[in-house]
DNA sequence: AAAAATTTCTCAAGCTTTTAACAAAATCAA
DNA sequence: TTGATTTTGTTAAAAGCTTGAGAAATTTTT
C-alpha cells in the first residue's frame, strides 16, 4: 500500500462497484472471475480492472483469475468496510423512513444506530405502524449526547432542503467523522468531516444529458 | 457546441452541481456570480468553472462575472432539462413511495406520471394513507401499456434485488430511454437504453474509504 | 476620458488516468 | 514432463482532464 501515494478516486469508486459485481457472481457460485469477465459486468476495461488491483497488491492467479472470496475480503480491506460502521438517519420523513428499513445495509457492515426528528412522536407511530415493529426515535435536541454515546461515526441527512445545513452543523458538533448527504441542497462542513452529497435529480441531470443527444 | 467533439463526464456532473448552487444563490437575490465564488462553493478550481462553460459557449461578461438567472437557463438547456420529462416509478415500497413524494422532483422538470407496484391494492391503501390522498398505483403488468400511452422517458426502479434486473427488462420491452437504478444491485440493458446505478451503500463505501485514511 | 481593476476566455503546459502490449507465472492438456 | 494456453502484473505510450498564465473585454474609479 505503499508503492502508490495516490489512488484515483475513480478506482475507489469502481472497487465499490467491483464489489457489488462479485456478490453478484457469488450468488451464481462462481468461485474464480477473469479481469476479463469482471470488467464486461462492470463495463471497463480488462486492464483498468487488473490496475485497479495492482495499486493495492497482487490478489490475483496468473492463468486462473481471482478467487471470488479473496478478492471480496481484499476490497472490503482496502475500502475499510470489513468492520462495522455505526450511523444514525437524521430526518424520519419519508426518505429517512425508507433508509431506516433498507435492507442493503442491514447486509452490510453499516449499522442504523440511532434515528433523529423534530417530531419523534408524531412519527414514530406512523414508523412503528409501517414496519409492523416499534421503533426508537429520538428528538433532534438529544443528537449530539446520542451520538457520543452510542459511537457513531456517520451521519446520514434526510431532512428538508431548509433544515439540512442546520443539520450538518450539528452532526459536525457530535463529532461524526463523515456525512451523507440526501436533502436536495449541497451542505458544508469543515475540511476533517468528509462530506458526499448525493442528489437525485443529479443522477436523472446525466442521464438526461446523454439521452438527448 | 460543434467545437469541441467530447465533453468529459465529470463535466456534465460538475454542470449540474453548479445548477445547485446557483439555485442557492439565487435564493440569497444574488444577480451574478464569478467562477471564483461559484468555484468555492463547489470545491473546484476557478479555471474549471471557466473551462467547463467554454465548452459550450460564451456565457459570461468580462470584468462582471455571470449573470446567474442566464447562466442557469444555458446550463439547462446543455443538459436538456430545459423541458418536461415524463417518469415512471416501479417497486412503490418504503424507497418508492418516497420517490413518489420526494419535493424536489416537482420543482425541476421531473415528472413522475406513473407508479407501478405487484400489489397495487395492497400497497395503496398504505401510501395514501401516508401521504393523506389517493395516489393511483397499477399493476406491473400494464407497465408496457401505460408507459407508450402516456410517454414516458424514463424509468425508476425501486423494487427489491431481485426483481430489478426483470424490471429493467420490462422497461427496455416499453421502449423507455433511460433508468435510473435504485435497488442494490446493478442492472444491464442494451446499448441504446441508458442506465444509471445509484447505490446508497457504494455512496457509503467511498464515504469511509476516505474516512479511513 | 483615461487609467486601474476585474474577470472571462483561450491556449498550452502539466498532470492524471486509461489503455495497450508484453513479460512472467500459473494452469491445463498431452 | 513438456508444451500450449491462459491470465495476471507491469511498463510505457496514449488519451484525457485540469490548471496556470496571459490576452481581451468589460466595469469601476479617478
Amino acid at each position: 500500500m505503499a508503492k502508490y501515494s495516490k489512488i484515483p478516486e475513480a478506482t475507489v469508486r469502481r472497487l465499490s462497484n467491483y464489489l457489488k459485481c462479485l456478490d453478484e457472481l457469488e450468488s451464481k457460485n462462481e468461485k474464480v472471475v477473469s479481469s476479463a469477465t469482471l470488467a464486461a459486468m462492470c463495463n471497463v476495461n480488462p486492464a483498468q480492472v487488473r490496475k485497479d488491483f495492482a495499486y493495492f497488491g497482487e490478489f490475483g492467479v496468473r492463468g486462473m483469475g481471482y478467487r471470488i472470496k479473496d478478492l471480496k475480503n481484499h476490497i472490503k480491506d482496502i475500502l475499510g468496510i470489513n468492520r462495522e460502521w455505526r450511523i444514525a438517519v437524521v430526518g424520519i420523513g419519508n426518505l429517512g423512513s425508507a433508509i431506516l428499513v433498507y435492507k442493503d445495509f442491514l447486509k452490510q457492515n453499516y449499522k442504523i444506530v440511532a434515528a433523529f426528528d423534530i417530531d419523534p412522536v408524531g412519527v414514530t407511530g406512523r414508523i412503528s405502524e409501517r414496519l409492523g415493529k416499534p421503533v426508537e426515535i429520538l428528538h433532534v435536541d438529544s443528537l449530539k449526547e446520542v451520538v457520543k454515546q452510542r459511537n457513531i461515526e456517520i451521519g446520514i441527512i434526510t431532512v428538508p432542503p431548509q433544515e439540512a445545513q442546520k443539520v450538518a452543523d450539528l452532526l459536525v458538533e457530535a463529532e461524526v467523522k463523515g456525512i451523507l448527504n440526501l436533502s436536495p441542497v449541497p451542505v458544508r462542513a469543515p475540511e476533517h468531516v468528509k462530506i458526499r452529497n448525493l442528489f437525485f435529480t443529479s443522477a436523472l441531470d446525466s442521464l438526461v444529458y446523454y439521452l438527448s443527444k
